[in-house]
DNA sequence: CGTACCTTTGACGGCTGTCAAAGGAAGTGG
DNA sequence: CCACTTCCTTTGACAGCCGTCAAAGGTACG
C-alpha cells in the first residue's frame, strides 16, 4: 500500500517471477508518461497496427471484436495493473477495439521496444511471454466455460473469475466489490442476450448467491457460487514453470 | 518437397520471421530425436508439470480438457509443423491433456531449453512467441466463433479454419484433403452434441457445401462455405508486426 | 427536467440437447 | 478370411433453454 516506487507492470510481472533492480528500472522506465484518460476513450482500433502497448494504472478497460455494424463480443476484462495489448502485439493488426469502461490512468509504450527488451533482457523477455500466456489462459477458459456451461453456470464461473482476478490484485477484499461491467457487457462475453443475463442474475440474487447492482457486486454466498460455477481457483495460480525460472535471482 | 534440410519448427518459424543460419541449427537440433507414435497415444496429461515441448513432424494431435470422468472439450487441433506444448509452457501444470489422432512423428525437447534460446536467440525468442501468439488467434477466434454462431455457421467456420491452415503449409490442396476428426472431435470442440453435428454435416451435404466422411473431407462450394460462416481469412496470414522484426536479416 | 441508456417482465418460438435404437464401418482374434 | 465386438453415424420424437420482440419502469447524465 505504502511504496509506489514499483511500476504497476513490476508488480504484475513480479507475480511470476523475480525481477532484478536493473530490470525494475527499465519497466519503470516503461510507465514513464502516465495519462488520465476518461470512460470510453479508446486505446486502440481493430485493423490499425498495433504500434503501442499500455499498462493499466487506475479504472477498468476492456476489448471486444465486431462483428457487422452492431454487433461486437467482448474478449478481455482489464483492470489495474493488466498489461494491455500483449495479445495483438506480434501480430500486424490488431484484432480488437479496446477501450475505457471507466475513468483512469494509463501507461503507454512503444511496441517497437520489445525487440530492445527481448535483445537485452531475456528474463523480461520470458516474463512477459508468461504474462501474455496467463492471459490467453483466461480466454481458453472462457471457451471451456462457454462451451461447458449454461447461462447460470457461465455468469457464476465469470464473476468468480473476476473476483479471483481482483483478489491477486488487490488482497483479500469483503465479500462486495467495485464491478463497472453492465449486464450488457456480461452478456456479450457470455454469448448471451442481456434479457437472459438479466433473468439470471435476478435468480441468484433470489438463491441469496449473489446481489449485483449497477455498478457493483457483492457475493453473498461464495461456497454456493462455486458449486453452481464449479470453478477451479488453482488455475489462477501466479507460479510459473520452476524449469524456466532463474535461479540466480 | 525436396529439402529437408530444414526442421520443421524452421518451416514453421520462418512462415513469421526470417531465420538466420545459425538460428536454423538450433532449432535442427531440437529435432533430433523424433521418434514415431500411434494414434492413441498420450503426449501428456493435464495436471503434470511441463517439461517437454513437441514438433509434430507427420500426422494429426489434439489437445482436450477434461471436466468430471466422461466429459471433455477439444481446445487444440495439431497438424504437421506445428509448436505443441507451448500453450503451457510456462505454467506450472498442463491445462490439457493432448494425443495423437493419427500414427505420426514427433519430436520431443525439454521445455527447459527455452530459458537458452530466450538467453542466447533473442529473435527465436519473439519468434516462439509470435507462434505462441498465433496459436492463441486460433483459440481466440473459435471463441467468437462459439459466441456469436448458430452450429451451422460454427461447424463451416471451424471447417475453415483447418482448411486455411493446411493450405498454409500444404500449399495448394484440392478441394479434398484428409481430415481425421469424427464428428465426435467436431461437436467436442464446438460445444455441440455429435448428434447435432451429423444432423448439420448431413445438411451442408445436401445442399452441395461439403462431403464429410469418416476421415476425409472434400469441399463442394468454398464460396458457399465462407458466406455460411463469415469467415475472415486475412487472419491466418502468417506475417508479422513490421515493428517487430528484424532488418538486418 | 428531459433524454438516453439500463434493467426488468412477459409471451412466444426455435434451435439444439436428450433419449433411444438401428445400421455401418473399422478393428481384433481366431 | 470370417466372426465378433466396438465404435461411429444416422434418424426420430420430444422437451427445454434461451433468443426475440415489445413495452414499461429505473437510473444516470447533461
Amino acid at each position: 500500500m505504502a511504496e509506489h516506487f514499483e511500476s504497476c507492470v513490476t508488480q504484475n510481472l513480479s507475480h511470476h517471477m523475480a525481477i532484478g533492480e536493473q530490470e525494475a528500472r527499465i519497466l519503470s522506465e516503461l510507465e514513464q508518461a502516465p495519462s488520465k484518460v476518461k470512460k470510453g476513450h479508446e486505446l486502440w482500433k481493430a485493423g490499425t497496427r498495433p504500434d503501442q502497448l499500455y499498462t493499466l494504472r487506475s479504472g477498468w478497460a476492456y476489448s471486444y471484436h465486431s462483428l457487422g455494424e452492431d454487433s461486437i463480443r467482448v474478449l478481455d476484462i482489464f483492470m489495474p495493473g493488466d498489461l494491455m495489448g500483449i495479445r495483438d502485439a506480434t501480430l500486424p493488426h490488431h484484432y480488437t477495439t479496446a477501450a475505457m469502461l471507466t475513468d483512469g490512468v494509463i501507461c503507454p509504450f512503444p511496441t517497437s521496444r520489445l525487440k530492445g527488451i527481448f535483445e537485452n533482457h531475456p528474463n523480461l523477455a520470458m516474463g512477459i511471454h508468461a504474462s501474455a500466456a496467463r492471459q490467453q489462459a483466461v480466454i481458453t477458459d472462457r471457451l471451456i466455460n462457454v462451451l461447458s456451461n449454461d447461462a447460470r453456470c457461465r455468469i457464476a464461473h465469470f464473476i468468480l473469475e473476476i473476483y479471483y482476478r481482483i483478489k491477486r490484485v488487490h488482497g483479500d477484499l469483503g465479500s462486495g466489490f467495485t464491478l463497472p461491467l453492465l449486464q450488457k457487457h456480461i452478456s456479450l462475453a457470455l454469448g448471451l442476450t442481456h434479457v437472459h443475463v438479466s433473468r439470471i442474475l435476478k435468480a441468484l440474487h433470489a438463491d441469496h448467491v449473489i446481489k449485483k447492482t449497477r455498478s457493483e457486486i457483492e457475493i453473498l454466498d461464495l461456497t454456493c457460487l462455486h458449486q453452481i460455477s464449479n470453478f477451479d481457483a488453482e488455475k489462477f495460480g501466479d507460479k510459473m514453470n520452476p524449469l524456466l525460472v532463474d535461479e540466480r535471482g
